[in-house]
DNA sequence: GCGACAG
DNA sequence: ATCTTGTCGC
């Protein structure tokens, strides 16, 4: 599965760094986060990212998984490892998993039209959570479709597909509490890059079918722990 | 100072 | 994220 990938990384830093110059790398690429829509539509292809760990979490495992729009056919994956070289700290998973993820996408030959990622975009401490870390440094519309919560509040939202909550923190709307699946735990759905939160909203319904997650998760969560 | 805390 | 079987419910 040899071929020139079509990814340009627009941004590039190194990924073995202190807490305080991750801090100082968060807020200076904020400052490149997009939250309106400039997306490529008609949207053809969505992409799935998910880590998984191998060796006692020595070994970082990324997977892709990219899907047609909107019949959401399987169209390519691929798998990287790499060493893990950076701890679990909230606030920074991003330095911990966009290693990897690089490594897989550069092998995909088809170019995403939006990313999926698994984690918060903008509903972060600093605005910038791996969705739009990942957005920025691939110059690609991307999503945040978190299962927790990282910051902020959120009043209940009723049990039916599709019906969702704003998310408050410090005052401003920084995404939204989605039900994916009736009666099951919603979703946290933040802008990532280039995409505003309602477009996100529909996006993130469109690619989910019959489970709490979209299928392009589902699929690449399926190929980064089935070794 | 005391909790909270994506994967 | 990961360690792990059966079990409750639609």
């Amino acid at each position: 599965m040899r071929g020139g990938c079509n990814l340009k990384i627009n941004q590039r830093h190194s990924w073995t760094l202190t807490v305080e110059e991750a801090i100082a790398i968060q807020e200076q690429l904020q400052a490149e986060v997009i939250t309106v829509d400039q997306l490529k539509e008609p949207v053809q292809y969505v992409a799935g990212v998910d880590m998984g760990f191998e060796a006692d979490g020595t070994i970082s495992r990324a997977a892709v998984a990219v899907l047609s729009f909107p019949d959401l056919q399987l169209q390519e994956t691929s798998i990287a490892r790499r060493p893990t070289s950076f701890p679990y700290i909230p606030g920074f998973l991003s330095f911990r998993e966009i290693p990897a993820v690089l490594d897989a996408l550069e092998k995909i030959k088809l170019t995403p039209d939006i990313i999926l990622c698994d984690g918060q975009g903008i509903a972060h401490p600093r605005r910038f959570g791996i969705a739009c870390h990942l957005g920025v440094i691939v110059d690609i519309p991307s999503i945040g479709v978190a299962k927790s919560l990282l910051v902020g509040k959120h009043q209940d939202l009723s049990d039916i597909r599709g019906n969702w909550q704003p998310l408050i923190y410090k005052g401003e709307t920084v995404g939204a509490v989605l039900r994916t699946r009736s009666g099951v735990k919603p979703v946290y759905i933040s802008s990532g890059h280039r995409i505003s939160l309602s477009t996100a909203i529909d996006y993130v319904l469109r690619c989910t079918t019959k489970y709490r997650l979209p299928e392009t998760t589902r699929i690449a969560d399926k190929l980064a722990s089935n070794k």
